[in-house]
DNA sequence: ACGTGATCAGCAAGAAATCGCCGATTGCCC
DNA sequence: GGGCAATCGGCGATTTCTTGCTGATCACGT
């Protein structure tokens, strides 16, 4: 199922409808060594989404053709687990409260601080590269069949990677894991054999 | 409809520095019918939560003796699955991010809305007094220990979250998520019942 | 080679979730 | 009012999951 693409790039979507801001903004993160994609609006952002793995997307707030919330809530359903950074001018209480309830990972202030950015992409690189991988392959290789994921799919995936999360944050020891999650060993080991997981 | 003195009343501990405020905000929430506990600082509160079952706590940001973010944290340590609605006059947006990812239901400005209040308000009241009691129970167990959230508990998060986004995408339509998610009429129903979940 | 600790799977009973079937309710249109 | 579509909950059979008990491996240090 997953393909052969056994280490793509950190691909980073940035989206913003500002030509020139989103130029400036991709230029400065491929010299930061990121891959970066770019769309100018949410269409095309989903258009992006399907051609290649995104690892994180970047997205301003506000948009030609959907506000940015709508948009997190469309890629929320095609891809749950992709990590969403908002940014945005002039944000209000509402909006920052919105998108972090989508899930957003976190919510940056236009002009946005190259530093602060960086930051928070490298965070989450380490993350992916740490845990994200396995997972991953469950959410896309569904995900591209089309727009519906059954609950029990999902569900699954994300109990693969919680699991594998877990294990991962703990040197593969799963008697740690069993600590951590609270998880009965049986019930673990079951699950793991269900799951395809390996330490 | 429902008179659910079963166990106890809903109760909602309001926290604010501001005697005047927070005496004006109390008796406004006793006069709609909630119990209501107060505290002036961090320190009180967490004495309050000690002390009564609080289902609700609804904070200032900024409090004399610690930030509103250290606060929720302890809370969130000790008191994991009890909602948090924070409010505060002049919130940036780091701060509602953070807010936020410490499970913040809500984030609201000052001065207070009423009305919004109140819909926040009733909304948990209502998802409390469904099945939120089991869910809770599974929590609050867990969470004595520490930081490790159980594995169970995640899961039920996650479906949650999913089945909520869902309604949501489809404007509250249970048919259409049976059909998005693929998931048996009975069972979902099952599941909104259990994890508290409105339309 | 032996003990020890960590891990794993088979088994089986008990617990929980799933889901079809049925009837009830509600809002809507004719 | 009557028909219709959408929704919900009770009931119960069936399936699936959980989990304690057990013995088996395996790696490792003595």
């Amino acid at each position: 199922m997953n393909d052969n693409t056994d280490t793509h790039p950190f691909t980073i979507l940035v989206v913003d409808d500002d030509h020139d801001v989103l130029a400036a903004n991709a230029r400065f993160l491929r010299i930061q060594g990121f891959e970066v994609a770019v769309a100018d609006r949410a269409k095309t952002a989903l258009e992006r989404l399907r051609e290649q793995e995104i690892d994180v997307v970047i997205t301003d707030l506000i948009m030609p053709d959907a506000d940015g919330l709508t948009f997190a809530r469309q890629l929320r359903i095609l891809y749950p687990l992709t990590p969403i950074v908002f940014f945005s001018g002039n944000a209000n209480v509402p909006d920052v409260v919105g998108a972090m309830r989508l899930g957003a990972v976190d919510f940056l202030e236009k002009p946005i601080d190259p530093d602060i950015l960086m930051e928070t992409l490298v965070t989450l690189r380490d993350r992916y590269e740490r845990h994200q991988l396995i997972e991953r392959a469950a959410f896309t290789a569904d995900s591209e069949l089309g727009q519906n994921i059954s609950f029990r799919t999902r569900v699954l995936a994300y109990e693969k990677f919680i699991i594998e999360s877990s294990l991962n944050e703990h040197d593969g020891s799963v008697a740690k894991v069993i600590d951590a999650l609270k998880i009965n060993r049986r019930t673990l080991n079951d699950k793991m054999l269900r799951l395809g997981i390996r330490r």
